[in-house]
DNA sequence: ATTTATCTTGCAAACATTTTTAAAACCTAT
DNA sequence: ATAGGTTTTAAAAATGTTTGCAAGATAAAT
């Protein structure tokens, strides 16, 4: 009873062969109605399941897609996979996860898996950008595999990828401060060789000059996207002499621990300093005093980033025509950065 | 260029047959070493990457896993993914996941979907219990797939599962409430149909119980796990002629919907009311009205089922003993339940 | 030099499908 | 009744591996 019914199975109940069966399963013409309801019926009688495996090595395609995000546990990421699956799993295909921890070694390793594992396209943000993985995305392409990114991006030619302008995200946000009255601006950036954190720092920067406002380089910290990173930056600043009056950082939990300690230092926010933050985590509205911040859509950039994987496997002409979507970021303003917050 | 390469085209290039090229790549003993370094040395110049998809055919093991959960975009369901798959991950096995989105006819289409893709188990947190999906369960037993329940388990012979104890939970949440003062108690309470919610309610009730607190059937209000279900809630309870002085939420989201419109309508938290809900998302410790919940453990929780999968899938023989592992629910004490949150 | 033992390799089957090609079976019209 | 055509089924090849069994080659021992 433990053993699986195959189409041999049926064949022999029926004593006919194989190719029988698998005809009359899949509703081909050339089978007489007759043989088809027979064999529907004792397939149904019999338990049968189609084993996707095979018909996955004789087919070429596994049904499969590759998703790998530096982890899963943060809101955006899941709200990501959250578009791609459901927009996937209607179209046939399992959504196969996979996290790097922001580790390049791991990346690469889970791209090698992945193509073994003879995925049907790749869709993923990535971790770190250099030579090895650069290997690996050439791999992905020679393979003629999809490779989407999203969010994260690398700037590789026919590769597309969905993002959001994170130079209008940075260029907005900083805009806001200072209409809020902000003149003396800092911003917690992430690692600048990617280019999600290098645009928002350039959006910034075009703020500042728009505004006629000097660029103060040490108002620009490298931090993590962690509340802790987020306390230092701040306790840094508090100790220059000439303190910033807003602050636009790139994640919502430096923002979050920013403001932590801004306040035990018994500074006011908004009124002494205001705070954007990046993301739109969940906690961001919930709080007392909810933080602006830059809602980036993830859900939506998920669906899209599988409809170009769908368009992409489907014209294999056009799985060499680069198509790069960018999503428009959108301001969220909470009380955090108001000047009059009771308005 | 864009054909993979087999182990047959490495056999011809060296003039051997493929049998030779899998044993030598396999590091079988029956090669010898100058054979062995031959191919290996090819197999790399020519790109070779094994095809998981054939050999998983042959010998029966997809090396994939199933992942079934509601949703995957909140932070507990993310957090067990999270440690379901760098747990299997290190064992070789690739996660698939998939949500039901809380409806039982996706629910028993993607189990579906999973036995025909020949996953080597299914690890899952159901979403409904009926004739449907325990026929789903059985279909799963009957081809000695492991199936290991986390979280939300149903009651079956031969499954394991991983849960907390929820009925703990419900005791310790609502014995706490007791000790700050509050005797009129409301349970916001989930589909009872549900054990988690079930156990949650007992110990609700037991712990009231204990303390010769009768019974209110008023208070007990059945939300889905959301912000509004928590705003209608509180409403409907500071309608009552006697309203209560404590809530016990058994979901976060619907304790901050409460919390909101308590406050909303200027009572005090938790002065008048103290509150405390469920699960530890990670808004709850943000807030500047932190709020008290229970801590399930998530990414341990995760990390056991795969464990407990590992386990049952390595001894055969195992397949049949089921195994209920119970972990310990943390209560995490915060200032939305504190008699004296000044302290 | 021949047998025996050991080491190394090749052949073919197996996994569950689909699909191409070929062959029956049936029917219709002459 | 038979040629021609159409419909239906059967046989075989193909997908990329692994593996049991047999055989070939080499080395050792008589």
């Amino acid at each position: 009873m433990g053993k699986k019914t195959t189409i041999y199975d049926i064949a022999k109940r029926l004593n006919t062969t194989a190719s029988t069966v698998s005809r009359a399963l899949n509703n081909s013409p050339k089978i007489s109605k007759k043989t088809k309801d027979l064999v529907l019926e004792t397939a149904n009688k019999m338990n049968y399941q189609q084993n996707k495996l095979a018909l996955a090595l004789k087919s070429g395609k596994s049904n499969n897609v590759g998703v790998i995000v530096p982890r899963i546990d943060s809101n955006f990421f899941a709200s990501i996979i959250k578009g791609i699956e459901e927009n996937l799993y209607a179209h046939g295909y399992r959504v196969i996860i996979c996290q790097t921890q922001n580790n390049q070694n791991i990346e690469v390793e889970i791209i090698n898996t992945l193509l073994k594992a003879q995925v049907d396209g790749i869709l993923m943000s990535i971790s770190s950008i250099n030579l090895d993985t650069k290997n690996s995305f050439n791999r992905i392409l020679q393979k003629q595999i999809p490779l989407i990114f999203f969010d994260r991006k690398a700037n590789i030619k026919d590769v597309s990828s969905v993002t959001i302008n994170d130079f209008e995200a940075g260029y907005m946000a900083t805009k806001h401060l200072i209409n809020q009255g902000c003149k003396k601006i800092a911003h917690l950036s992430g690692n600048i060789l990617l280019d999600i954190f290098n645009n928002r720092f350039l959006g910034y920067k075009k703020a500042l000059e728009e505004e006629g406002i000097e660029f103060n380089k040490a108002y620009v910290l490298k931090i993590r996207s962690t509340v802790k990173d987020g306390q230092n930056a701040a306790k840094q600043l508090l100790k220059l002499r000439n303190p910033p009056n807003g602050i636009f950082s790139s994640s919502d939990y430096a923002a979050l621990g920013a403001i932590q300690e801004i306040k035990a230092n018994g500074i006011k926010i908004p009124g002494d300093i205001k705070v954007v933050g990046f993301a739109n985590e969940p906690f961001t509205k919930f709080m007392e005093l909810s933080i602006s911040t830059i809602d980036q859509s993830p859900v939506e950039m998920g669906k899209i980033a599988a409809n170009v994987f769908l368009q992409q496997s489907n014209n294999s002409e056009n799985t060499k025509i680069e198509k790069n979507v960018v999503l428009a970021p959108k301001l969220i303003i909470r009380k955090s950065s108001l000047k009059h917050p009771n308005e």
